[in-house]
DNA sequence: CTGTTATATAATAGAATTCGAATATAAAAG
DNA sequence: CTTTTATATTCGAATTCTATTATATAACAG
């Protein structure tokens, strides 16, 4: 039952729109704050704040590079498996 | 980004302990509301309200028989691909 | 009809999510 | 130091989710 909510915890963070987009953005390599947000139309605040879900979800990490942060996703396979999961039309 | 949404949408619907449980137990084929409820440890009530969500969310539907529900899954290979993806520990 | 079984719905209260606004931190530049 | 750039954190209000309780519906038995 605990397998059940750690699994529910890892869709949750998942099921946000910007955080998919996020994740999406994330499959394609290593991105600071900075890109994603001119790509992603939100703030910087509240991006922060998916970044900090996602991380915090175990699916993304960050690297510092001076006053940037490079997020990357922690679990590629995963979460690449799931998008194109959730891009086929049917079944 | 409505195509997002609706993905968000699906991902949520799932996301929630009890209906990963409901989920895995359709899998295993059509069920009615009351054998469910002896497996699940919920409420009568509780029950029918995820069963509902699953429906809206169009991952399930079910047959009237008698007075009986029989609930099942209307993606199942969606349900079970995404059941074995969380299943994998790694990636 | 009346009661019983199987399930759904409604109402509510409390918890959790979400986002915006303001503020904080930390590195680098000057 | 002071300012600027890049990002994070905090707070609060609005919304959404969740579970419980109580009530409703629908089919069937007697």
């Amino acid at each position: 039952m605990s397998r059940l909510k750690e699994q529910a915890a890892l869709l949750k963070a998942v099921a946000h729109p910007v955080r998919l987009e996020i994740l999406d953005l994330l499959t394609h390599g290593e991105t600071c704050v900075q890109d994603a947000q001119e790509l992603l139309d939100v703030s910087q605040p509240n991006l922060s704040q998916h970044l900090a879900i996602l991380k915090k979800a175990g699916l993304a990490d960050c690297r510092i590079e001076g006053p940037k942060r490079c997020y990357f996703l922690c679990r590629p396979t995963l979460v690449m498996n799931l998008m194109s999961l959730l891009s086929m039309e049917n079944e």
